[in-house]
DNA sequence: TATTTTCTGATTTACGTACCTCAAAAACTG
DNA sequence: CAGTTTTTGAGGTACGTAAATCAGAAAATA
C-alpha cells in the first residue's frame, strides 16, 4: 500500500501537523525533528499524491500567452493549441488568457508585457522578438516574481526561465543535410527564403543551414537569402523571380512561413526542372504539397507539444520545481511523404 | 467557477444521490429525471474532476506486460520504460507486473497469456508473435473481460483492443524513400537485412520498402532479404559476406535489430566504398554510428511513447472510454546526425 | 525560578467525487 | 383502494492532502 502522510507521522513519531510543516516548508520545526521526518519520508518512499494535493489546495494558476497576430498556419495552430489548453484548463487548474500583439514589433511586445505584469499572473509565455525593450520587460516580469517562458522563438541572454521550442540551428543543419543528399551529387545553386532576418529562429536556421552547406556540400552554392515576411503573395513572387533568374537552382530551403505562395510558384515550374524543396511546418498546404511531390521533406515542430511544454514548465516554476530537460526538449520532426502523420 | 455535482443537483432540482446515480450509470432513476440531470450537466458544462474521482474510488488498475526476453537495445529500452512506469505506478493508480517469455515463440506466449488470464488482471500488453495459439489466447483473455493491447508488433485479426506501435509498412516506405534519394541517381544493388520474417513488424517493413523501391527507384535492385535473428554476431557475418560478394551494393536497409554487428561490418569497408545505410531505432550503438557517418539515417519509434500509450489505452478500456486515435498514434521519427535528440 | 519564545500535537474543515444506507415519496399493480 | 415496487431524498463516510487553530510542551532567556 502506498504510504500516506499518516504513515509518515506514525513512523517518525510526530504528529500530522509536523509532517505537513516539513512537507510544505512551513516554519516552526526543529532541525532534528525535520530530519527525522525526512528520513521517514525516504524510508517509506513516500510520494505526495499530487491529485489529492491539488484537490486540497484548490489553487489555480493564472497564465498569459502573448501571441503575435500573424495569420500563417503555424501561428494559427499554436493559437489553436493554446485554446485547446484553455478548454482543458478546468481540469488542470490553470486559467489561461491570450493577449495579441502586432508581429515583429519589439516595442509593442514590451509594452504588452508591462501591461500584463500589472495584473500579476503566475506566469507568462510569449513569442520573442529581439530588442532591448523586450529584455527589460522580461527583467521586470521576473522582478515581480512572474514565471517567464519564451515560445517558438527564444530570447537568449534575457532572464526568461525557459525556451519552449526547437533548436533552430539544428533544424537548419538538418535541412542542409537533406537538401545536399537529395540533390544527389549534382552541382548547382540553392535558394533560401526566410520570413525576416530580424527574427531569431529564422536567423538561426539560416546559420545552421549555411554551416552544413559550406562544410559538407561545396558543390552547391547558396544564393543570398530572400526575405518575404512570411507573406504568401510576396513569397510566390520572390521565388518565381529567383527561379526565372537562375535556371540552375536545384534546391530550395523555405525556412519561414508563407509556404502557400512558394508552393504556388513551384507548381508553375515544369516537373523536370523543379528543385528539391525542404520547408518547415506541417500544415494543410505543406502536407498536400508533400504528398504531391512539390515539397520533398518537411521539418516540423509540434505546436501541441510546445504549448503543453510551456504550460508544464510555467506550472513547475511557480511550484519551484526544476525543469526536466529531457522531457521538455521539443523534437525536430522530419516528414517525408511516407511518414506523414 | 467550475461546476460541481452540487451545482448540477441544485440546477436540476434533484438530490446529490440522483446526480450520482446518473453520472455513474447506477439504476433506479426514471427516464425523465435522468434527462433532466443530463440537461443540467450539459447546460452547466460540467466535467467530472478526474483527480477527485480517482481519489474517491481508490481503485487501482492491475496490468501485466508480457515481454520477450530479447537482449537487443530496443527491447531493453522498452523494458526500462515499463519499469519507469512501474515506479510511477503509485501516482497513477496502476500496478504493473512484467512477465518474461522466450522470443519468437508463439506457444510459449500463448501459454503465458493463459496463465495471466487466471489472475484476472484488468489489462494485458504484449509483443505479438503470430500464431493461431496466440489468437486463441487473446480471445480467452477478452472473454474474461481483460483489456488487451499489442505492443511494438501487432496481431491483426485478433480480438486485441489496440496496437501501440508504428505503422511498419510506412516505416519501410520511408526507408526506401530515404535510401533511394540518398544514393543520388546512381545505379546499383540494395541489401536488406531483417531479424526474422516470422515477425510481423519486420515483414511489414520489408513489404513497404520493396513497394517503394519498385515504384520509385527502378535503377536500384534489391537483393533477397537476409535474416540474422536480431543477433549482432550473425548480422556482422551476413553483411560482410554480402558486401564482399556484391561490390555494387550502394545501399543497406537494416530493418531489424542487431545493428551493433552491422556497424562493425561497415567499419571494415573503406570509406569510399561504404553503402548508404538506413537502420531502425536510436540506441547507443546506432547513435554513435549516425554521428560517425556509418549510418546515414535512422528510423525510430519512441519506446516511452509506446509504453505510455499502451497504459493509457488499457486504462481507458477498463473505464469503457474510446481510444483517441490521434493521441495514440506513434510517430515514425527520422533522425539524421543533425537532429538527434 | 519565572517568563518568554519556539516548537509540537491534536483536531478540524475543506476540496470533489464515489458509494453506501435508510427512509420517504411517488408511481404503478391488481 | 390497499399493497407493492420503483424512484428519490437526505445524510453520512471515505479518499489523501492542505491549512488553519489552539493548547500544551520544551527550550531559551531574563
Amino acid at each position: 500500500m502506498k504510504p500516506t502522510v499518516h504513515d509518515i507521522a506514525r513512523s517518525a513519531g510526530v504528529s500530522l501537523a509536523t509532517v505537513d510543516r516539513v512537507l510544505n516548508g512551513r516554519p516552526g520545526v526543529r532541525h532534528v525533528t525535520r530530519e527525522r521526518v525526512e528520513k521517514a519520508i525516504s524510508n517509506l518512499g513516500y510520494v505526495r499524491d499530487v491529485a489529492a494535493a491539488n484537490l486540497a489546495k484548490g489553487r489555480t494558476y493564472s497564465f498569459v500567452f502573448v501571441m503575435p497576430s500573424n495569420d500563417n498556419s503555424f501561428m494559427i495552430e499554436i493559437r489553436d493549441e493554446v485554446h485547446a489548453a484553455m478548454s482543458r484548463s478546468g481540469a488542470e487548474r490553470t486559467q489561461i488568457r491570450v493577449v495579441d500583439v502586432p508581429p515583429f514589433d519589439a516595442q509593442a511586445l514590451a509594452d504588452a508585457l508591462d501591461r500584463i505584469a500589472a495584473d500579476k499572473p503566475d506566469g507568462v509565455a510569449f513569442v520573442a522578438v529581439e530588442g532591448a525593450q523586450v529584455h527589460a520587460a522580461v527583467a521586470r516580469l521576473k522582478e515581480t516574481g512572474i514565471a517567464v517562458v519564451t515560445l517558438v522563438s527564444d530570447l537568449p541572454g534575457s532572464e526568461r526561465d525557459h525556451f519552449a521550442g526547437i533548436d533552430n540551428n539544428a533544424a537548419g543543419r538538418t535541412a542542409a543535410n537533406l537538401l545536399g543528399r537529395f540533390t544527389g551529387g549534382r552541382e548547382g545553386r540553392i535558394a533560401a527564403i526566410a520570413g525576416s532576418m530580424l527574427v531569431r529562429d529564422h536567423r538561426e536556421r539560416l546559420e545552421g543551414f549555411l554551416a552544413v552547406m559550406g562544410e559538407s556540400f561545396p558543390r552547391l552554392s547558396v544564393l543570398p537569402v530572400m526575405e518575404a515576411r512570411d507573406d504568401p503573395a510576396l513569397a510566390a513572387e520572390v521565388v518565381s523571380a529567383a527561379l526565372g533568374h537562375h535556371p540552375d537552382i536545384i534546391g530550395l530551403y523555405s525556412l519561414g512561413a508563407g509556404n502557400r505562395g512558394i508552393v504556388h510558384a513551384l507548381r508553375e515550374v515544369s516537373e523536370g526542372a523543379r528543385p528539391v524543396v525542404v520547408a518547415h511546418e506541417l500544415t494543410r498546404t505543406t502536407r498536400a504539397a508533400l504528398a504531391e511531390g512539390l515539397i520533398d521533406a518537411l521539418l516540423n515542430q509540434d505546436a501541441g507539444h510546445e504549448v503543453r511544454s510551456a504550460i508544464r514548465v510555467l506550472k513547475g516554476k511557480v511550484e519551484g520545481l526544476p525543469v526536466i530537460a529531457a522531457q521538455e526538449r521539443i523534437r525536430i520532426d522530419i516528414f517525408l511523404k511516407d511518414n506523414m502523420p
